[in-house]
DNA sequence: ATATGAATGTAGCAACTGCTACATGGATTC
DNA sequence: GAATCCATGTAGCAGTTGCTACATTCATAT
């Protein structure tokens, strides 16, 4: 016999690679179970319910991913609004990445369709996203600082989309355009 | 009694003003069939299964949508990218496109999960997003001209995930905040 | 008037959903 | 050794899902 404690926390790690892996296509509390190696009258063992099952796994690939994105941008580091986008623009899709953006999208949606837990995990998300852009933004007192931190963080997003609907290779490729954004003819 | 071809056109519009109403949340073949005032057995009459269903009701919201968006350039009317960006930028969080916008994240990111007849419609829907955006790019041969389109369609649907997240005010804010982004510090 | 076929209603099936009641094993405590 | 409690298994309920079988009505053609 395991601890409950232990086997949340096995259980979570299993629940938020089978959720990076597959989306939230197959979320039933039977899949989610099956895929982490537990019978599904044990997931609501250790979780109050379906939204807490999806919460807790979603809050583990969260905390996960701003990991990964803390490591772009050196820690007190500022750049402009293009050269950020640029370099945050070129994660999307990476290979460690881009499962996770993915998913954000899927969990996004979730959240606009009211679908719980998602609109709070969405909007913690979303804020995370914001203040990071925030933080390592150079530009001048004038402007409005969260609106062009929302800009970038759209364009990053943006690029997760046309990853979904045609494939990395376009979306790599429109990260590459960032500095022709400003060009004219 | 009505021919079915009238029906089908009837139902389908009444399909489409529904899912713009409430995502692709309640879209039960029973609910679906409420909302468009028939019963579920005579949508699977009109319709052959429930993707056809679906996959009609939004063919008639892109062509919409298309409609809408071609009035916000001019025929032949030829912009920079920051400009045109700005341009579309603009249209996302106005009350007549909002829904379409919210609704294509939720298309895409089923089409994501692979959920039929996601993965056709938002494949053609982007096609003709990122069409409707090179004919209006002016840009020197020498960039890659459908990957600059590409990252302007990607900040456009991104400015829509924003929306979502965290409502209208911030991705408006986003949007307005475009020409900020070519300055440094 | 009768036959035919299209349009519509009623009822329900089988699969899946989230969740629960109940029983049982095994460890710990007294 | 008895009692207790945590961890786990079995079985199933009630609701929803996409879809279908079957019966019926209605318009038209002969």
């Amino acid at each position: 016999m395991v601890s409950r404690e232990e086997q949340r926390a096995r259980v979570e790690a299993a629940l938020a690679a089978h959720l990076l892996d597959h989306g939230l296509a197959q979320t039933s509390l039977r899949e989610l179970a099956r895929a982490a190696a537990v019978s599904d009258r044990m997931l609501l063992y250790y979780f109050a319910d379906k939204a807490e099952v999806l919460g807790c796994a979603a809050q583990r690939i969260a905390a996960d991913l701003a990991g990964h994105i803390g490591e772009a941008v050196g820690e007190g580091e500022r750049l402009a609004p293009l050269a950020l986008l640029e370099r945050a623009g070129a994660l999307v899709t990476r290979a460690e990445i881009r499962p996770y953006m993915r998913l954000w999208v899927q969990m996004i949606a979730a959240a606009g369709r009211g679908e719980a837990p998602f609109p709070a995990i969405a909007e913690a998300m979303l804020a995370g996203f914001l203040a990071w852009v925030e933080a390592h933004l150079a530009i001048d007192e004038a402007a409005d600082r969260q609106a062009v931190a929302a800009m970038i963080v759209a364009a990053v997003d943006g690029l997760a989309i046309i990853d979904i609907g045609r494939g990395p290779d376009l979306a790599a490729r429109a990260a590459l355009a960032i500095p022709h954004l400003g060009r004219a003819l």
